[in-house]
DNA sequence: AGTCAGGCTATTA
DNA sequence: TAATAGCCTGAC
């Protein structure tokens, strides 16, 4: 299936995986374009640009050069944080919760993805299903995203892609099109776009806030509340401390925690304890 | 058919 | 400050 010649980067990693990784519900344009019993391949958008991987257990094939792989994907897929380390702590604690939800979804990642994607897609998700959210991220994508090929990585065929659109490239009656499925947030998301597009500064001032700093001024925007903030600082500004509470966490949080969460033993790395939970609270609503 | 979705804004008291 | 009505709409 690869060519020779193909360009390739080839990794074992621990406590990473495609498949939970996509459904965990921080990225909503993951696409597995390959499955069966032994491997996977997954098409990942991201920065204007994408990347096939393939997975065969714990063997990792990633279709991009030494150079991208070390200026983009390594950090895109979070491979500079030990997440081993993180594994020692939940299992040296007495959170028997946790390491059940961690034996389920050991592979589960903080991705650090564009923080304009991260921004608009969950300022969508608000008040929203985990498809519909999807649905309307692809329409915009589609709609007003620079289009470009895939380049036939693992001998797939070339496909048409979409890149997420920046502020300037979305015109303004995108927000009154109704098969949008903005619903209600579509003012939101039209001033969002408006702001950033007269102001591109401000997300790079965003980027090197704090993460109390970065929280105050995004729940300055309209459309942007203490949920979605906290999102936004969890996946595009890798703030791992940030905790998003949204019902699925409070559900399972009232569920297995009546006695109160312990969030000082998780200093530092809360959010991705959170997402340990929350992937295992969806994989265990799904049955 | 009704409920709910990875909540937020605006309005009340 | 705290509580809550109302909101687009598709998926189940």
């Amino acid at each position: 299936m690869i060519k020779a010649g193909d360009i390739m980067i080839e990794r074992q990693i621990r406590n990473f995986d495609l498949k939970q990784i996509a459904d965990s519900g921080q990225c909503f344009r993951w696409r597995q374009i390959v499955a069966d019993a032994e491997m996977v391949i997954y098409r990942i958008p991201a920065f204007g640009t994408y990347i096939d991987v393939m997975q065969q257990g714990d063997k990792f094939t990633f279709a991009c050069t030494e150079v991208q792989w070390e200026n983009i994907w390594q950090d895109y897929f979070d491979m500079l944080t030990d997440y081993n380390a993180i594994e020692q702590v939940i299992l040296d604690s007495d959170d028997v919760h946790l390491q059940e939800a961690f034996r389920a979804g050991n592979g589960v990642r903080i991705l650090k993805q564009d923080i304009w994607e991260i921004i608009i897609t969950f300022m969508i998700s608000q008040n929203n299903n985990i498809k519909r959210i999807g649905n309307s991220v692809d329409a915009l994508c589609r709609c007003c995203g620079r289009k470009f090929k895939t380049a036939g990585d693992f001998g797939l065929p070339v496909e048409e892609m979409y890149a997420f659109p920046k502020p300037g490239e979305v015109h303004e009656d995108v927000f009154e099109d109704s098969s949008m499925g903005f619903g209600y947030r579509a003012p939101y998301l039209r001033e969002m776009y408006a702001y950033t597009a007269a102001n591109p500064q401000w997300i790079v001032e965003l980027a090197h806030m704090s993460y109390d700093q970065a929280y105050k001024e995004l729940i300055s925007h309209k459309g942007i509340g203490p949920k979605v903030a906290n999102c936004i600082c969890l996946f595009g500004l890798h703030h791992v401390d940030a905790f998003p509470i949204d019902t699925h966490v409070k559900q399972l949080l009232d569920k297995y925690y009546a006695d109160g969460f312990d969030f000082d033993r998780y200093a530092g790395f809360a959010g991705i304890i959170q997402q340990y939970l929350f992937y295992y609270e969806l994989l265990d609503s799904d049955k």
